[in-house]
DNA sequence: AATTGTTCTTTTATACAATAATATACAATT
DNA sequence: AATTGTATATTATTGTATAAAAGAACAATT
């Protein structure tokens, strides 16, 4: 989206698939923040483009969720928490209500490295603590992503190939630098993730999906390397390329060697 | 376990990662229900051999919360359910406690068939609905397992081809007929789950485990073929011998065999 | 030394009222 | 006709008191 665009209430309501109650209370907030601006009986409209700094930190703050989430993830590979964990501890800890700590630990639960034990109290997953966790995360993708590509009927969409493409390039062309980690990290997920699903079968996708989000807990401690950075852009690239001509079995290979020469996120 | 075991209460506790309190509370509930006799300070002894047909059906009754499971999964199969809910109309619909509801929606999101809307509710997977589910299911496993047993450094211990190669055989010689669906279908996952825990890869088993979730959904509708069940096992001890062998390649080839002659567990 | 019995503490569940957040329906405006 | 404004209903959260379940420590028994 761009400034000048309208917002109008019942579309955002079934984008974000909430109804229009909290989407208002959103463009208030937003027109209270300088984003938009509004004239009654006739809506908001977006004052400053998105994707720029300053929308970015204001929306990144203020998200106690996603803080809490990284306390939990930081705690845990610091092996600042032990394996068995009571809510109650929890919420004392991270200053949680109990329907806030709830919501955090089924995502956590979800996302596969956390699990309710029979009794009182969760179990932190061994998978995320042991230090050959990233190689068999690069192992399981090894396998999945050149075997979805092989998949018969595998078919991507011109246009997810070339939403794909041109976001690639708008980041070669100069938006890396003002990037965070985060950022990237979910960029290249999101990447992966749309070639998959050109398989056709969900279970590809989500098996990555689950993998990508214990990687991104080794995200959360990583510096980016931003010259591999590049280099591993213009494999994405060439790989759009071949798949575009439909040469599948060649691009399942340049994956499988695409992923053998990983980036140094989340190389701690 | 056999008649005349003794219960021990804290070896009975870590096995099930829980307190001795309710382990004591369950062992008083064994000696009423006649499946084992205590004496003051020597502790309980089982009476008799677990696994008959009136142990089961016992333990199998009265599970609230594996009732009400399968009554969403087959409400949902059969489309008695919209694919958004509440959980104020789950509550009701299935006479649940908040607490109890809230356990078994965070079960079923593990298992990934539902995931919480942003605002109120919560809204099934189109994965579970849709009448492809099972292809891809089967798809997705020809490539996971026989992936897992090419990795490198694969590996089974003799430990536990012995004890899989037993149950098959004791199922073999005569304990299917007295089997319910549910329990084929359940030795056959573990089956499948053991033998890619070899891979030492613990991605591999949890993406099975998730989708084996999936296919349990469909089993809750099946008939079970036995003897299409037969001809299963006995591919199931050649796999086994095989993989003792340690000719890997092969063993792959032979799981994607396999896979490619389903049973008719799940074809409603 | 291993195990059971007992007591005490902590944690979680339940129930219920109050409040906040979200959804829904329909009138008013463009 | 599409959209916004507004009122109302429904749903979920919070807080608090109480009960139940589970965990932990230690004495008693085998």
């Amino acid at each position: 989206m761009k400034a000048g665009d309208r917002l109008i209430e019942q579309k955002l309501a079934d984008a974000l698939d909430v109804s229009r109650a909290p989407i208002r209370l959103g463009l208030k907030a937003l027109e209270a923040a300088g984003f938009a601006r509004g004239e009654p009986n006739r809506g908001f409209v977006l004052t400053r483009s998105p994707g720029t700094g300053a929308a970015r930190s204001a929306i990144a703050a203020g998200n106690r969720a996603e803080k809490s989430y990284a306390a939990v993830a930081a705690d845990l590979l610091a092996r600042r928490l032990p394996t068995d964990v009571t809510e109650a501890e929890l919420m004392r800890r991270y200053s949680l209500s109990r329907t806030e700590l709830q919501r955090l630990l089924d995502r956590i639960a979800v996302e596969g490295w956390i699990a309710r034990l029979p009794g009182y109290g969760w179990r932190f997953t061994e998978t995320v603590l042991s230090p050959e966790a990233q190689a068999q995360v690069a192992a399981f993708r090894a396998v999945i992503e050149p075997a979805a590509i092989m998949q018969p009927g595998y078919q991507l969409g011109s246009d997810v190939i070339d939403r794909l493409r041109q976001r690639q390039e708008r980041i070669l062309a100069g938006e890396l630098e003002k990037m965070t980690v985060g950022e990237v990290y979910q960029f290249g997920c999101e990447f992966h993730e749309e070639i998959a699903r050109g398989a056709g079968n969900p279970f590809f996708v989500e098996s990555l999906r689950r993998v990508n989000s214990i990687r991104r807990l080794f995200a959360y401690r990583s510096f980016a390397d931003r010259n591999g950075m590049r280099r591993h852009i213009a494999e994405h690239l060439r790989l759009l390329d071949v798949l575009e001509s439909g040469r599948y079995a060649e691009a399942a290979a340049l994956m499988t060697r695409h992923l053998q020469r990983p980036l140094s996120i989340g190389a701690a």
